[in-house]
DNA sequence: AGATTGAGGGCCGTTTTTGGCTAGTTGCAG
DNA sequence: CTGCAACTAGCCAAAAACGGCCCTCAATCT
């Protein structure tokens, strides 16, 4: 059984999950779908820590336990998103390149959108090669006010349509 | 002659058949089709007291006379789900295995879906290859509940669909 | 010329759909 | 009584559809 709690952030309440063990899943709160009880435990209260401190710049790196599930490739995927440093971005094909991919790109598109763990697996920080943004489970709003918030798109606004 | 008696349970009300020798059938309170008059004996006595003992979390296998004609085949498979323990799941495959009838897939579902006695014996614990619950004479949501009872589902589910 | 769009094709993993195969029961015709 | 369809609480593999893409090549606009 999987216990749950919120937290208020600049972009809106955030659902986070566990399992007791480790963090499994981070909710937008347009878009709530897993099942469990509202609770607190060690994990969900240290991720609301480190969360906090994120949202207020004082973190740059995320110290968590993490359990994500996931085929092979999107494990693959995930872990490659964990070591796109803060403040970095990196296209979708630069990242399937990473995983020695190349033409995989479309399916790290897919497997960025099925990311379980949003904001501590930095997915945001994957866009278009032409600087578009052009997709987040959050919308692309919270996609554009977290690069803000690592100090990207300081000057340029490419959030368009 | 055959007698009947209603139970409330926390799936809805049960119809519960004897001949005053066993117990002859559990209908959902949807689908009351068999003949009888309302009655008391010891056989549904006994066997509402076993009801409500399990679906108190108290009783993980039940005591009781039964006779529930049908083919040969259906019997087959109707003693095989009395073999599956509280707590675990089968697919129709496998419950077709253990028959030594590895094709006779949709066979055992069909007679899954005529069995005369669910609960006590537990077809709900018989679900699809893929984990779907596909099919209950009492509707998918009491097939969930009796298996969130019996503590399957807490863990997977959130798998697709 | 250079920059900016928009359509089109190719790419890959995942998800959904489809179609064939199955054995027993049941209903209806001969 | 036999025989033949038409069901069904399934299953598997193949095929098609779908995405948080990316490149190319025109067409268009400064």
């Amino acid at each position: 059984m999987s216990i749950w709690t919120e937290l208020d952030t600049p972009i809106g309440t955030l659902r986070l999950h566990s399992n007791g063990l480790a963090l499994t899943a981070i909710e937008f709160e347009n878009r709530y779908e897993l099942e469990g009880q509202r609770g607190e435990d060690k994990v969900l209260h240290e991720a609301c820590r480190q969360l906090g401190e994120y949202f207020a710049g004082e973190r740059r790196r995320f110290d968590l336990p993490l359990q994500a599930g996931g085929t092979e490739f999107q494990q693959q995927v995930w872990t490659a998103l964990q070591h796109i440093p803060w403040g970095e971005t990196r296209s979708y094909g630069e990242l399937a390149c990473e995983l020695d991919n190349p033409k995989a790109v479309r399916a790290v598109g897919a497997a960025n959108g099925r990311n379980p763990l949003p904001i501590v697996v930095p997915c945001h920080r994957v866009i278009g090669s032409n600087g578009k943004l052009t997709g987040f489970a959050g919308g692309l709003a919270a996609k554009h006010a977290l690069l803000a918030l690592e100090g990207v798109l300081t000057t340029d606004l490419p959030l368009q349509n």
